[in-house]
DNA sequence: ACGTGGTTTTTGTCAGACAATCTGACACGT
DNA sequence: ACGTGTCAGATTGTCTGACAAAAACCACGT
């Protein structure tokens, strides 16, 4: 169609600042658990170890105490978050409310949610079956989780799962070195899809209540040994 | 008990930062109306005014970022938050799964927190009957939803059932000016309660996902008329 | 050992400055 | 007339340097 505004749609460019790129850092040091928890984020330290300026690092700071990785003591700086018992019970719990709420609904589900719910557990089943690297078999095993709030079609269900998420993988980061058996805890969300796929949600739900239930107590029991 | 350590524990002195005050000040600014929603939160204009300075008040600033009540476009500023349709529905999809779990485990929650319900519940009851404020009547409504979600026994649900009640009072400041029938919907809520403490939690969840989705309806009509 | 006082470190806040970017308007060439 | 290039103004993003306040640390005297 000739004549016809033309939106480059596809077309994007990354638009990251300073005081982003600096948070992802940070974030990826204490994921990679080149940080451990429990340590004191000194402001000056970090600027010049990232190379930015003081108020550039407190932004980023602000960011991870945002998202629940990070803790801020007034006067007192900041420190990696130090995942307790208490915090990871809380976590699951509000799991199991959020997944829950999209397992219950996936009949009335849009489709589009569906399939991806699908195509998240197929990646995780192929990174399973490939002997992907611990990082990634844990990235797709969350995403195929956070994929079961996007069932809700709630976009801030799904933000919350997100920084859910991520508290969970700040205490995983903690244990992973010590006790890395690769859960493959892939036939039990297939059987979790199966069970939707055939209607039996309230089956589904306390299927998932469980596997909920076992996650937070192995983190739990690896957690108490470290 | 002489000698024995003396706790002053009902002491204590308000520990807020310049930061916390500002973004209070801008809160209160936004939900009394005196900042019209969409309009332009500039860095420089809101140092002078407020007398801090301009550091100050761009952490402020990405506190209510964080928080929903404003827009941020990078290198163009931060904007307050215009409530859309589409949002406004979202909100109340995810109130209903929050408070709708707490709905549901009413039998298994704390009596700590089954009396808080309650307590919620009587405040605003009073509040409506000595004919209370506007303002008050929002709040004490409000508080009652949250309290709702307090009986998930997860104190993350239960902030992110407030960053939820935080957008709906930003829609609710929109519309409050114009038709401010102060909806005395205690009735409706005096049923809820009624319903759990009969034990029929599956009456009462049927009823909380009619009285959200009524309140959503009334809104979004406020919001296209104005 | 205990409480007291000063010293040092770190954060919270400020002031000023500069570069990068966005906006809008205007001139230019086709 | 339309699209393009250019420029000035405004605003944000980031940096530097500085200072006050609070907390932590350490020595001191009793």
């Amino acid at each position: 169609m000739p004549g016809a505004p033309i939106t480059f749609a596809t077309l994007h460019v990354e638009h990251s600042s300073t005081v982003d790129r600096a948070a992802a850092e940070l974030r990826r040091a204490i994921f990679d658990g080149e940080i451990e928890s429990g340590t004191p984020l000194r402001e000056l330290a970090l600027a010049e170890s990232l190379g930015v300026s003081r108020p550039t690092v407190r932004e980023a700071l602000g960011m991870l105490v945002a998202e629940g990785l990070a803790t801020r003591q007034p006067n007192r700086g900041v420190n990696v978050a130090a995942p307790e018992a208490s915090s990871v019970r809380d976590v699951c719990r509000a799991r199991f409310v959020l997944e829950g709420a999209g397992v219950l609904r996936w009949a009335e589900a849009d489709q589009v949610d569906r399939d991806h719910v699908r195509a998240c557990l197929r990646d995780y089943t192929d990174s399973v079956a490939a002997g992907a690297s611990y990082q990634e078999l844990n990235q797709r095993h969350l995403a195929f989780h956070v994929s079961l709030v996007g069932l809700t079609q709630s976009a801030r269900l799904v933000s919350m799962a997100e920084l859910l998420v991520v508290e969970l993988k700040l205490a995983l980061a903690q244990v992973d070195r010590l006790r890395r058996n690769a859960h493959d805890q892939a036939d039990s969300h297939t059987a979790l899809v199966t069970l939707m796929e055939d209607g039996d949600l309230a089956g589904a739900h306390e299927f998932l209540r469980e596997h909920l239930s076992e996650a937070a107590d192995a983190i739990l029991n690896a957690l108490q040994v470290s």
